[in-house]
This record gives C-alpha cells, structure tokens and sequence, in this order.
DNA sequence: CCGGTTCAAATCCGGCCGTCCCGACTTCCT
DNA sequence: AGGAAGTCGGGACGGCCGGATTTGAACCGG
C-alpha cells in the first residue's frame, strides 16, 4: 500500500496535491464532480486549499478505483460504509478499539475459510 | 446478502443459470470470457453444463460487479486473492457447504461491524 | 418433428472516466 | 512592476468498458 508521506504543512494547492497524488489537477477536479467526500475549502479568490484531511482522501480515492478497482460508483459506496455510524452512531474510543480487533480476526477468520471452499 | 437458493441438482443450463443468478445468458458468456474462474465444462454437442461451484462463481462475481460495485479488473483480482490456498488443501462437499454458511454469517458480523468504526 | 434453447463470434453502443482546451484571472519570482 | 507559471470553470472530446444484439446453424425435449 504505497505509503507517500505528506509533507508537514497545513495548506495545499492543487497542484502540490496533484504530485503527491500522483494524478493530474483536472482529475482532482473531475473527483470532486464526483465524490461528495473529496471537497477542499476555496480560498478568497476561489483557488482550492485542501487540508491534509482531504489530501487523504484524494489518496483514498485513488487507492480505490487504481489499486483496488473499484468503479466511482463502487468506490463512492465504499467510502460511504466506512463514514456511516461515524456520523450519526458515535462510540467511545476505547469501544472503537475493541471494535477494530474482533474485526480483524474475523478478517483472520474468512481468509482461511476462504481458501479452503 | 440476498440468498438465492440454488435448486438441488447436479447440472444446470445457461439458461437456467441465468434465471438463478438474474443476468441473461449472453452475459454469462461475456463473463466466461473475461474471467477464467468461471468456466463451465461443455457437453458432447458444445452446450455448456454449469455444475454448482461454477453457478456460485457466477453469482460471486455478479455481486463483486453489481452489488460492490467493481470493474471487471477489479473483480477478477478480487477473486484472485480469494483463491490463493485453494488448490493444495481441499476439503470435503459437505464440510465446504458448512463453511459456506460461516462464511456468510461472519460476512454479515463484519458488515455490521463496518457501519461503526 | 417442431418450437424453444444454445452455439460462436462479430458488431454495435451508451456511458463511464477521464483528457484536453479555452480565455480569464491569480500568484509567484526576481 | 511585469512576465511566467499556476489555477479557474466549463464545455467538448474520446477511448474503452461492459454489456447487448445479430445471424444462421445446430441441438434438445416433448
């Protein structure tokens, strides 16, 4: 999973996005046509600004129709998945880590079910 | 996970398979060219005879593409992944039919589990 | 033996997913 | 200040993905 570190600023332009990503700036723009998620702040003159939160997403993005193969569609529902219960369902932190640990080990679980069907 | 119960019998026609897995049979066709996991034995005359495991690929595959929402790229390697360890440790028809069944309800925990991380 | 099913393979097609272009700003560099 | 580089929105373009249709013949079940 390509880990590209971000540099420790708190403001980008699309462009700078744009290399991090590793996709072009009118991408960007056609992602966000297309992913309610992906939405930077504009500036005064109407340059986007994105935060680091939204630079995350853009490489979650892409990780999900580039990597993964997703169709915008399937991606857009995936992101979704994860968002809901985040919203509108909070739990506790500490409930979210036991949370993340029986999920992994039922990820543990179906991967060896899985290779025995 | 809509379960389709797949009649109790050791063969089925492409149309039949259509009906089950609700595509048309060229679709079927379609597939059977772009994913090599699904391949039907043919009879004597060239009709292809779909056994139980190749009408399940069929029905894995239409929810990677139309539930999930994934290109046919994505898809396949999404089944690839699947498979790896499949080969060299086969289990018996029954014991895999009870693993189907965990299988599916650990998916169901885990997409539960999804809606709140 | 006849209506319905299936065959292969070529062709067609809508729309998804960018890709490019444009003239008009804005920002950066020196 | 002033030119180069970057960004803006919006519209048009286009490749290709994922089917969908077509055709003429062969097959199957009742």
């Amino acid at each position: 999973m390509a880990n590209v570190e971000i540099p420790d600023k708190l403001y980008f332009k699309i462009g700078e996005v744009a290399d991090i990503v590793g996709v072009e700036a009118f991408v960007l723009r056609f992602w966000e046509s297309e992913f309610p998620t992906l939405s930077p702040k504009k500036s005064e003159s109407g340059h986007r600004v994105y935060r680091r939160t939204d630079l995350e997403m853009a490489l979650k993005i892409k990780e999900l129709l580039h990597e993964q193969g997703f169709t915008i569609a399937g991606a857009r529902k995936q992101i979704g998945r994860r968002r809901r219960g985040n919203v509108d369902e909070k739990v506790g932190e500490e409930t979210a880590q036991k949370l993340e640990r029986v999920r992994d080990e039922l990820r543990d679980i179906l991967t060896l079910l899985d290779g025995k069907s």
